[in-house]
DNA sequence: GTCTATATCAAGATAGAC
DNA sequence: GTCTATCTTGATATAGAC
């Protein structure tokens, strides 16, 4: 049987869910060509090469979590549950993809040794999304002055329950603690700022 | 010139000098042996193959973070400075050694797809050993009854540290937001205890 | 235990037809 | 754009001498 996806969309959808899961390295061309049932030379023509398959994986992804994350924001009705839904978010958003073993981003930059490369990149992208949208959605919950030290810590908690989830923690306790220890960096700085 | 440590010793350093900056499956085989200026077989006869190199690369340098954190923890003069160690504690670590561009334990973890192999049990020593000794240092500060659920989260900021760090944040600028978080943490499970 | 040289193999990428 | 078949490379690991 074939697929009605498109070789491009196939080659993505089983980079996404090998690659991201399994590694990237640890994953060959072959594996993913198999999967996707698409010939090497067709995934040549698309990407130009395995890395160029991957960073346009990459980019689908964060465009999918941007997406899950408003939609989280947007179901939250104050303004500090709309700061916190990043994490009801992700625990969502992971249930709805294939669950890369943890932050493909993170993941993917763990493995790729040179900083410029077009992979570092997709991970700078997923960190400047994250830091400038937590930053406003601060800015209502506790106001300009510390919003943006306020982000530096909900990032740094977001990426700790990440890190947890590749230790081995399941995503729904991962995803609890890190809500809890967010609550009290909010709480922190409301009083800080009160 | 020849160094005056052994090859086995001369492999081991530079395994953690390369694999765990650049990344395990990136960092070829000949490089290490061209760096160690030891041959092939030498390799083989000591480690059985390059995992077995890895791992015994991990075992050693877990075995040198314990030592250092241990140090840290005796410099500490209160409870809760020794709670807090662990982040002075690794920034002082990654100072005096080579500086891998994150937690290895986590780096080699995120690349070795298969949960039960010998790499990913490295990661697990390292995740055991914080637990462990993270709740053993907690009793102190807030008593049994609490000291788990606060272990937890500074694991995870602890965590979240190492995670900033990979994505591109200075060393001493993730430790000093995760040690402000820790306090955090801390003042909230002082506050339910007490 | 250590060396030089080499076998073996897998993986990324391409050639050329359709 | 897509296929089958293949080329090329580079990396792990081993053979055999010292």
């Amino acid at each position: 049987m074939t697929s009605q996806l498109s070789a491009r969309d196939r080659l993505l959808d089983a980079a996404e869910d090998l690659a991201f899961t399994q590694g990237v390295a640890a994953t060959p061309v072959d594996v993913i060509l198999k999967q996707a049932n698409v010939a090497p030379a067709t995934l040549y023509a698309h990407f130009g090469n395995k890395e160029g398959l991957i960073v346009q994986a990459l980019q689908r992804r964060l465009g999918r979590w941007d997406e899950a994350w408003r939609l989280a924001i947007n179901k939250a009705s104050t303004p500090r549950e709309r700061l916190v839904a990043l994490l009801p978010g992700l625990q969502n958003y992971r249930e709805s993809v294939t669950p890369a073993r943890w932050c493909p981003f993170l993941g993917v930059a763990a493995e790729s040794p040179h900083p410029g490369d077009a992979l570092q990149e997709a991970l700078a992208s997923d960190t400047q999304l994250l830091s400038t949208r937590l930053r406003e959605l601060a800015i209502p919950v506790v106001g300009a002055t510390g919003a943006g030290a306020l982000a530096e810590e909900l990032l740094l908690i977001y990426t700790g329950v990440l890190g947890m989830i590749l230790r081995g923690v399941a995503t729904g306790d991962a995803v609890a603690l890190g809500l809890k220890t967010s609550q009290l960096a909010i709480d922190a700085a409301l009083n800080e700022s009160g």
